[in-house]
DNA sequence: ATCGAGAACAGGGCTAACTT
DNA sequence: AAGTTAGCCCTGTTCTCGAT
């Protein structure tokens, strides 16, 4: 304000053109001093106004002229002082209006937020409350629930007018289950993860970003994992401890390419081969690969197809609707060996285009997130409504871009079953690779751009054998540190662990059946254990940021934060074309930083190790060195 | 509005040149 | 001789822009 008020007066002082001429030889427009001079302090602004107006004053004797004109210019010099006078009072009075404003609005602002935050406090305390309220009932309910369960067990009776019943949904119902409902007993519902991802290049090598996906494959807790674009070569082959890879590598490969390209195949859980027959059916078309199951000890048969076709726009040659055409012929072939699930990278934008047809098919529209469709988008969802498949993507679960990348975003990986096989999915979710790195806690040297895709199905089966073995269960760890004093000698298990030790001894001196003695043993202890020992809470890949990087810290872990926060905003935003595009930018800048702080802290950790290692190396001690490496 | 070509970018692997 | 690295090439993806 005062610089402007400055200027102001300038202008106005300039009217006298003599004093322009007088002044001229002693100090230039900016009121500095020229060269010869003598040496001042420069003045304040506020000094500077109290000078200008002097000087104006002091100009008011300079004129030698005629009388006419120097009562002409006597009057404009009196006009102009009284206007640098008038503008001097407004420019005052403007200031203290402005800061009177400035303060009555912070006043009113504050008191205004104050009122808006003891409000929403409120209201945000009394929701707690009332869910507080709800939880605390529903635990007594439980509780009651729990000792009225209790006191039935230990009275030893059962309330025979009113049988427990057990409620299992969308089981497929058995005639013979009428007179025998053994039948029913011996129906298992068996749940398999399978997840696909493109994870563009899979190196047999050991080096950072195998390393990387090895623990998303571990992260992704798949029973089987689709993998496209493996970019394996000939009869090269992916090793991962407990899982078994079945690929179809790319046989013709650019006569100039230096690796290979495309490729798919599958890491299958090695628990999974016990309890299924596994073999590859069909990889007869470049890009597709057919696996097929068969459960040992049941009817429960499924085939699985991984497939991969490049984007049109491809360097190499090919030809979509041959692509197609071969898969719905294998589709075809398949669909009569049990249950078919399709999945992979289409490079397939298909937007609002259906995979259904309307009116006919009973299919629930899907949301759709990826508005733009291609060639390849156009052609997969005509394929999917001639073989009555339908995309799980914006159907069920958790939606999200398949491909994220600073040079955009698309969603090009699928996963298809038939129309009547939906309800048989029990959810499906797309983990970004930004949320992945954030779970697994491994920063790899490059982030790959495909998202991974998740479906949980359900597969119900008639057991044929006890021996079945499908499902691992999930290991349950207890706290055993602080077992009570009381254990297996309280009051409520005595009975219990009298009639065990009658049974175990009847085991071993007249059946003479060890095992039944020691099942008899680990059954007592362990319905203890679940009754009295607390169970562990198991955090699933939440290693220290150390183990994998050593030189992380709390910078790197804010700009990862931030780039993450802009890549959701990105993602999220649904509004005008520029502020999208400047949120992309926004993100693509943090995502930038983000690399050149994480090499720039990878270098100084790996010159400050090295410095480390000769220092140790020069010292007198050179067990401490031998020990460092 | 649509389509297609090309640009831009990124990941990955190979290799020649360079360093130790 | 062994290890390292910059540069090149291939591949895949989205985006931009001009032609229709």
């Amino acid at each position: 304000m005062q610089v402007s008020d400055v200027n102001k007066i300038n202008m106005i002082s300039q009217v006298n053109p003599t004093h322009d001429q007088l002044d001229y030889t002693t100090s230039n427009s900016d009121g500095n001093t020229q060269p010869g001079t003598s040496r001042k302090r420069q003045n304040s602004e506020k000094d500077d106004i109290e000078n200008k107006k002097l000087k104006v004053t002091e100009q008011l004797q300079i004129p030698v002229m005629g009388e006419s004109e120097k009562f002409s210019f006597s009057a404009i010099q009196n006009l102009a002082t009284n206007i640098t006078v008038s503008f001097n009072m407004l420019s005052d009075r403007m200031i203290q209006m402005e800061s009177s404003i400035e303060a009555k609005i912070s006043a009113k602002i504050e008191s205004a937020l104050e009122t808006k935050v003891k409000e929403e406090v409120g209201k945000f305390k009394k929701d707690i409350q009332q869910d507080f309220d709800r939880i605390n009932e529903k635990i007594d309910n439980v509780q009651k629930s729990y000792d009225d369960l209790a006191k039935n067990k230990d009275n030893g009776t059962i309330n025979s007018s009113r049988a427990a019943n057990i409620v299992i949904k969308n089981l497929e119902y058995d005639a013979r289950e009428k007179d025998d409902n053994q039948i029913t007993v011996h129906k298992v519902q068996a749940l398999f993860r399978d997840g696909v991802w493109n994870c563009r290049g899979w190196s047999t090598r050991r080096n950072d970003n195998s390393t990387f996906r090895k623990l998303v494959l571990e992260h992704s807790n798949c029973d089987i994992l689709a993998i496209c674009e493996s970019f394996l070569r000939e009869e090269e082959q992916l090793c991962v401890p407990g899982y078994k890879w079945l690929g179809h590598n790319r046989t013709n490969l650019h006569r100039n390419a230096v690796r290979g390209s495309g490729g798919v195949g599958a890491f299958i859980r090695s628990e999974l081969f016990n309890s299924f027959d596994i073999e590859i059916i069909d990889k007869s078309v470049e890009g597709i690969l057919w696996i097929y199951f068969n459960c040992k000890y049941s009817d429960l048969t499924f085939s699985l197809g991984i497939c991969y076709l490049p984007p049109s726009i491809s360097t190499r040659l090919n030809d979509q609707e041959k692509f197609f055409e071969n898969l719905l012929h294998q589709v075809y072939c398949n669909q009569l060996k049990g249950n078919t699930i399709i999945c992979g990278d289409f490079n397939a934008r298909c937007g609002f285009n259906t995979d259904y047809i309307e009116g006919i098919d009973d299919v629930i529209p899907r949301s759709v997130i990826d508005s733009i469709e291609n060639h390849n988008g156009d052609l997969f969802s005509d394929f999917l409504s001639d073989v009555n498949f339908a995309m799980l993507n914006g159907r069920l679960g958790v939606n999200d871009y398949t491909y994220i990348s600073p040079a955009g975003k698309s969603v090009v990986d699928y996963f298809c079953v038939p129309y009547e096989q939906l309800n048989r999915i029990l959810d499906f979710k797309v983990l970004r690779m930004s949320d992945v790195i954030d779970s697994v806690n491994y920063h790899p040297e490059s982030i790959p751009d495909h998202s991974i895709l998740l479906c949980d199905i359900k597969c119900v089966m008639k057991q044929n054998s006890e021996n079945y073995d499908c499902k691992v269960s999930k290991r349950i760890k207890r706290n055993t540190k602080n077992v009570p004093n009381d254990f297996l000698t309280d009051e409520s298990v005595q009975q219990m662990v009298r009639d065990t030790i009658t049974k175990i001894e009847n085991f071993i001196h007249v059946d003479q059946d060890i095992q039944s003695a020691y099942n008899e043993f680990q059954e007592l202890v362990q319905r203890e254990m679940s009754n009295r020992l607390p169970v562990v809470k198991q955090i699933q890949n939440k290693r220290s940021k150390s183990f994998y990087k050593p030189y992380w810290n709390e910078t790197l872990q804010k700009q990862w934060n931030t780039a993450c926060e802009y890549e959701k905003q990105w993602l999220k935003f649904h509004g005008s074309p520029q502020r999208k595009k400047l949120m992309k930018d926004r993100y693509c800048y943090e995502r930038k930083t983000f690399d050149k702080l994480n090499r720039k802290f990878k270098r100084k950790f790996n010159i400050q190790k090295e410095r480390d290692l000769q220092e140790q190396l020069n010292s007198n001690c050179k067990r401490d060195f031998w020990r460092s490496i």
